[in-house]
DNA sequence: AATATTGTTCAGCA
DNA sequence: GTGCTGAACAATAT
């Protein structure tokens, strides 16, 4: 599931589990989620070295090594860090394993390969190359570069807010919930956006990451008001009792209240 | 068997 | 150039 939130939360798995140590072997299962990169040149560029800091951007996670390489990490649709020592313990689908001399492993688990692990040149300008907006929950990114960015930009609301180079982090859930929470309707034009709407989607969007990322992925923590676990055709809008309809936007299935969201 | 799935990228069309 | 749609990628579940 990761978007923003939960890379924020494999961030903070990764900090509180696998820096600092000695790196003792790259093993690389399946290479089609490298990107740019041979599995040679992966385990060359992070022979004997130690994981030092991470940082996000969007939905892709960054590794600074000791010896100067930014691994980067995007999870695709199914990925995700596993941290383990005992082998009974080794996820399903560990594409790429980092092993750490102190007998645990760090595994790149993807179930679906739409995942990309890659070693880039620095931040950046790889930021720059992927044409990436602002991270959604950065201090760079307030209300008046929102309202600025949206000057520029047509089409639906929702499409915009899951447009990475607009906006680096939302996917389609997050999007339904900003929509849902905010009472606006997804296919809601930018053009037709008040004022005041723009101001609400923007606070939504701070608080919908905000819960996610302190709900630590499980969906039992959100608030009851969310429509997350509500996201299927029919099922009980939880702040009217409605029913919640699906709708196609920009070629995702989208959810959304059509009583609590006629804006 | 057909359809769905949290993501990205590309082609084709308006 | 921008925006929308559908397809593709791969593997699984219903």
């Amino acid at each position: 599931m990761p978007e923003l939130p939960e890379v924020v939360y494999f961030k903070k798995y990764i900090d509180a589990t696998s820096l600092h140590q000695q790196l003792s072997d790259v093993e690389i299962e399946n290479d089609t989620i490298l990107s740019g990169i041979t599995p040679a040149g992966l385990q060359k560029h992070l022979k004997e070295c130690q994981f030092q800091s991470t940082s996000t951007h969007g939905k892709y996670l960054f590794i600074r090594t000791d010896n100067g390489c930014e691994l980067m990490m995007h999870f695709g649709m199914t990925g995700e860090p596993v941290y383990y020592k005992k082998p009974d313990e080794k996820p399903g689908y560990p594409r790429v394993t980092f092993h750490f001399a102190n007998g645990y492993h760090l595994a790149f688990n993807c179930m679906r390969m739409l995942g990309e692990v890659g070693i880039v040149e620095s931040r950046e300008s790889f930021i720059r190359e992927k044409d990436l907006g602002p991270d959604a929950y950065s201090e760079a990114f307030d209300l008046t570069t929102f309202r600025e960015l949206l000057s520029d930009k047509r089409g639906m609301i929702k499409s915009a807010l899951m447009d990475q180079s607009f906006i680096a982090g939302i996917g389609n859930e997050c999007s339904d919930e900003i929509l849902y929470q905010a009472g606006i309707h997804p296919k809601t034009t930018i053009a037709g956006l008040s004022d005041s709407n723009i101001k609400l989607i923007y606070e939504k969007m701070q608080e919908v990451i905000e819960e996610k990322i302190d709900s630590n992925m499980e969906h039992r923590k959100l608030p009851d008001s969310y429509i997350l676990s509500h996201r299927e055709e029919g099922s009980e809008c939880p702040k009217c009792g409605g029913t919640i309809e699906k709708i196609k936007v920009s070629g995702r299935n989208g959810y959304y209240c059509p009583k609590c969201q006629q804006n």
